[in-house]
DNA sequence: AATTGCGCCAACCGCTATATA
DNA sequence: CTATATAGCGGTTGGCGCAAT
C-alpha cells in the first residue's frame, strides 16, 4: 500500500507503523457507516490491515473530528503545569481539562517542552534562592527556557545534590552536558564532603572556588 | 554534498479494568 | 462463574525532518 512503509507487521501479519491516507480514509468510512467502537470488527469488514487497537488509537488521536489542531496555547501549557502538579502523570485526566487535545499529545508536550521549562524554572528559583551569599550577582536568568546558559557567565553545570546530578545534566544544553559529564566523574567526596554537595555551581570563569557564609552554597568557579 | 546528532511526536507495547458471550 | 474481547492508560520506541558538522 504504501512503499515507505518501514516497520515490519506484527506478529499477526497487521500493518504498523505511520498510517497511510488510504487506511485513515477506509478508518472514516467505517466510523461513519458503523459509529465509534467495535474496532476488532474493523479489519473483518472493511479489510483494512489494522489490528483492533491500531484502528482505536488513530481514531482517537487524529481522525476524531473533535481534535484541536496547532500549538499549544500559553494558556492551555499553564492548565497542564498547574494539572500536572496536582495530578501527576495521569495523562488522560489532564487531557480531559483540555478540549480537543490528546492524553498522548500532552504526554509528549509534557515530555519534551514542560518537563525542561519546569525543571530550569525550578533550578534558577533555587539559584535565586541562594544568590544573596554570591559575591557577585549573576546575569540572570542563569538558565534560559530552552536549558542553554545565558549572559557572561556560562554555567556548565549546575548540581542541586547528589541524586539530582544526573536530572540537572539533562536540562543543560548538549556542549554543556558534556561539561557537566566530565565534571561528574570528578571524586566528588574528595573536592566536597557530601553533605555539602547541596549547591555548587560552576562558571566558565577564572578558575578559583569560593565558599558562601552559607557551607550549603558554596560558587566553584571554573 | 554527505553524514551525524537530536528533538519531536505518532504509534506501539504491556498491563489492567470492564464488558460481553 | 469463566473465558474472551474490548477499552483505556501510561511508558517507551522508532521514524522523520532539520540543524549542525
Amino acid at each position: 500500500m504504501d512503499s515507505k512503509k518501514t516497520t515490519p507487521p506484527n506478529k499477526l501479519g497487521f500493518n504498523r507503523g505511520s498510517w497511510t491516507a488510504a487506511e485513515d480514509k477506509i478508518l472514516l468510512d467505517y466510523v461513519a457507516a458503523h459509529g465509534v467502537g467495535k474496532w476488532g470488527k474493523v479489519p473483518k469488514t472493511t479489510g483494512l490491515n489494522r489490528c483492533s487497537r491500531s484502528c482505536r488509537l488513530r481514531w482517537l488521536n487524529y481522525l476524531r473530528p473533535d481534535i484541536k489542531r496547532g500549538n499549544i496555547s500559553e494558556d492551555e501549557e499553564d492548565l497542564i503545569v498547574r494539572l500536572h502538579n496536582l495530578l501527576g502523570n495521569r495523562w488522560s485526566l489532564i487531557a480531559g481539562r483540555l478540549p480537543g487535545r490528546t492524553d498522548n499529545e500532552i504526554k509528549n508536550y509534557w515530555n519534551t517542552v514542560l518537563q525542561k521549562k519546569v525543571k530550569v524554572k525550578s533550578i534558577n528559583d533555587r539559584i535565586k534562592c541562594k544568590s544573596s551569599t554570591r559575591r557577585t550577582e549573576p546575569s540572570t536568568p542563569l538558565i534560559n527556557e530552552h536549558g542553554s546558559c545565558t549572559g557572561k557567565e556560562r554555567i556548565e553545570a549546575v548540581l542541586i545534590n547528589e541524586d539530582e546530578m544526573l536530572d540537572a545534566s539533562s536540562s543543560l544544553s548538549v556542549g554543556d552536558r558534556d561539561v557537566f559529564e566530565q565534571l561528574a566523574s570528578f571524586d566528588t567526596d574528595r573536592l566536597w564532603p557530601r553533605s555539602i554537595f547541596d549547591f555548587e555551581f560552576f562558571f566558565e570563569q577564572d578558575a578559583g572556588v569560593w565558599g558562601g557564609d552559607d557551607s550549603l552554597a558554596s560558587v566553584v568557579w571554573w
